[in-house]
DNA sequence: CTACAAGTAGACCGGTCAGTCAACCCGGGA
DNA sequence: TCCCGGGTTGACTGACCGGTCTACTTGTAG
């Protein structure tokens, strides 16, 4: 048991930020090694395959999500419907934060590996479905507490606000991305409310 | 100027089905001239890279859009909130046809390219970022009728409004190929009028 | 008939792809 | 002392990458 085995830490950080910077198929073995600072045989210690590899990171994204965007921008220090503007409110954050790092508008890491993957390899693309769900769920709950409060009416369907709720998210990152403009997220978000029947705007 | 010039139009023809079903990357040009019936040497007399046929392929999926998806389903014969809710319902019917023909739900070619490009080659970037502009001005245009038939409230800012839409669509696109579940671009489609403040639901 | 240009054809370039392999290093248990 | 096994190393495989090149065919205009 080296004491080194971050090496697989390693894989999976750079990784992340090459499959996002650019994409899954675009980067190759070897530069995600060289990366790292490990060699190509050791790679096939820790992944037996590229694929293998790319769900580590899928999984490591969604703690990311989980842990960093949802777990505070949904804590229940502000009413419910307050947590979805400030959920929003990060995401514009963070895209700008991206452009500012990398000179552009980086968009959301899953959308970006979904589209490639989707119709591509059945269990990679599971997986991503599993992390939306998360997200789902996570703001289904917010949507209960919000129905719970009185904010939205008896009526709503938490479920699919929460479904079109993570559409309009990613959406909006995709199209943040496509027109190098940070600020569409914040714009979109700003209607979020209206889509899950909110009274106010 | 051989007869068959159409062999740049097979060519097109053939990328834009690879390129949806697997990826720009993920697709060789030595494929793409088997499928087009060509050979290597004929690729590059019509395109100069293979960046250029990405170029050619993106102009060819905003015309089909535009004449097949827009031009139908936002047309003047209903109401302006009716054509909205048609459009989504026409995206619906696409994704279900295309499970259908290719096995999985396809999502929308654009939101595809768009992820795995966006962080890529900038002047493929701003040509799919122009293709979603001609959406959302279809739909501003339809929004704005939309307040002036009184079925939006005055204040409506309908560019930002189609904006929204055009994420909430993509977005949708985006999950219902994750999810393999076309369905579920019916159901956030529906949630599409809340979205830009219409009053029924 | 000649000449030119559009288009066809496919061998070829250096480089990279994902993945394999056998040899080695080295700490810890027996 | 020996060995075991997790971890490391990098050369290697065969296929494929995007792109170039020269030679050839063909339709057409002069």
């Amino acid at each position: 048991m080296g004491r080194t085995s971050d090496a697989r830490e390693r894989l999976i950080e750079e990784a992340s930020r090459l499959f996002h910077a650019r994409s899954y198929e675009g980067v190759g073995v070897q530069e995600l090694c060289e990366a790292a600072e490990i060699n190509k045989g050791s790679f096939y210690h820790f992944f037996k395959s590229k694929d293998e590899l790319a769900a580590a990171v899928i999984d490591a994204y969604w703690v990311a999500i989980r842990d960093e965007l949802l777990a505070a921008t949904l804590a229940d220090d502000v009413t419910p419907l307050a947590r979805i503007e400030r959920f929003f409110e990060e995401l514009t954050r963070e895209q700008r934060a991206g452009r500012r790092k990398l000179g552009i508008t980086p968009g959301c890491p899953l959308a970006n590996l979904a589209g490639e993957l989707c119709n591509h390899e059945p269990k990679l693309r599971k997986k991503l479905a599993r992390v939306f769900d998360g997200m789902r769920d996570a703001l289904e709950k917010t949507l209960r507490d919000a129905i719970a409060a009185g904010e939205l009416p008896r009526g709503s369907d938490p479920a699919r606000g929460a479904e079109a709720l993570v559409a309009l998210a990613e959406g909006a990152c995709l199209l943040s991305a496509a027109h190098d403009d940070p600020a569409l997220v914040g714009r979109v978000g700003r209607m979020a409310l209206g889509l899950i029947g909110a009274k106010g705007a």
